[in-house]
RNA sequence: UCUCUUCUUUGAUA
């Protein structure tokens, strides 16, 4: 056992989707696949594949899925940002455990459904320090920063973890004078906190400096790396966002959706194919990201064709090809598009509806332009 | 120095 689990873990750091498979394969044939332990790791590197139909399999062979199986399953579809099937796995599961519920609870928090979010937290049997982690995110993403500061006074544990949140909330805010603050009295600073610095040189656009506090820092990890090649990208400078990519250690899905955006944003759509037919294995951001680079460079065909073969689809990616029609005066087929979301269950949210009227702007005919007007009252967004 | 899952930093849509 302890064998397999650490061939399937290689292909989790090598994120290879083919190696995966190969091992499935293998250990379905030698029945393995039934061991609950295995399985788990199998449900987890299909999730992280974003493969959530093989992810499910895995998690069907299991003969007896413990409260980790369960677990492993809704992180899958909530990684994939899929909260319709997270919700059904959630309902089925036989005993939740309190990492059902904050995975619960963050997957609502990240769709930004605040009130289920706190409706979670209320229903959770008990909390521990990540459920008021959590819990702190939810108020500072819903606008109620002060909120969260003060719970994170009122919190019974505090862990770096905290300190990071606040750091980061306030930064992103531009509440500066707090994050300093704040910076200032953490009693232990890791790489996240390292991370999140660079950030906010990047975000108030010095990229320079932020590249500087990169080479200056003891210590660098993917997301250091992966930070540093958007600074590149974000001064213009493709060769050393390339270079920084070809440098980075240990290079992750994001390393190449950076690089994927970065080729598509210079018009190299060329060059962006070919780091996404590089890449081990694909997520749903990375499909989405290449379907997008399509559409931004006037191939709506291509970005359709993609968008079909992709193995799951998301709020993001149904928003991308509705906005690659938009974009392209396909205004009839956007909101097409947009009413299918509907009948595959994707909830719609106001960027939808943004991407749908952008093809309506003359060429739409008033038929389609009501259908828009009616999903936008009913969203609460005719007031915007 | 990786006993499987949940919290904070990097990659996708307007």
């Amino acid at each position: 056992i302890a064998t397999y689990a650490s061939a399937i873990r290689l292909c989790g750091n090598s994120r290879s989707l083919s190696a995966a498979r190969r091992i499935r394969d293998h250990l379905v044939g030698n029945g393995w696949d039934r061991n609950t332990f295995l399985g788990n790791l199998l449900v987890e590197l299909f999730g992280k594949c974003g493969s959530l139909d093989e992810s499910r399999r895995a998690f069907e062979r299991i003969a007896t899925p413990n409260t980790y199986s369960w677990n492993i399953m809704t992180a899958a579809y909530t990684g994939n940002g899929n909260l319709h099937d997270a919700r059904r796995i959630f309902a089925q599961m036989p005993e939740k455990d309190i990492v059902s519920w904050n995975a619960m609870m963050t997957a609502y928090s990240q769709a930004r459904h605040f009130l289920p979010a706190l409706d979670m937290f209320d229903k959770m049997p008990q909390w521990d320090v990540w459920s008021w982690n959590a819990i702190m995110r939810v108020y500072s993403l819903s606008g109620s920063l002060d909120t969260a500061k003060n719970l994170f006074d009122k919190m019974p544990q505090r862990t770096i973890v905290s300190w990071n949140t606040l750091v980061a909330e306030y930064a992103q805010k531009r509440h500066l004078g707090d994050a300093v603050g704040m910076f200032e009295k953490i009693p232990m600073r890791d790489m996240v906190l390292w991370n999140e610095v660079v950030m906010v040189f990047l975000d108030v656009g010095m990229a320079n400096e932020a590249i500087e506090l990169l080479e200056a820092m003891p210590q660098r990890d993917t997301v250091s790396w992966n930070t540093r090649t958007k600074a590149f990208v974000q001064i213009g400078d493709l060769v050393n966002a390339k270079r920084s990519f070809d440098s980075t250690p240990k290079p992750d899905l994001a390393s190449f959706t950076t690089m994927v955006v970065a080729f598509s944003q210079q018009g190299k759509l060329r060059n962006a194919r070919e780091m996404f037919d590089r890449m081990p294995c694909r997520d749903t951001v990375a499909w989405t990201a290449m379907v997008s680079a399509y559409a931004q460079n006037g191939h709506v065909n291509s970005a359709r064709n993609l968008f079909h073969e992709m193995p799951e689809k998301n709020l993001v990616s149904w928003n991308a090809m509705v906005a690659a029609y938009g974009q392209n005066c396909d205004g009839a087929t956007a909101v097409h598009l947009f009413r299918l979301m509907d009948l595959e269950g994707i909830q719609v949210d106001s960027i939808s509806l943004v991407s749908a009227l952008d093809g309506c702007s003359s060429k739409t005919a008033l038929a389609e332009g009501r259908i828009l007007h009616a999903a936008a009252v009913e969203l609460g967004f005719d007031q915007d």
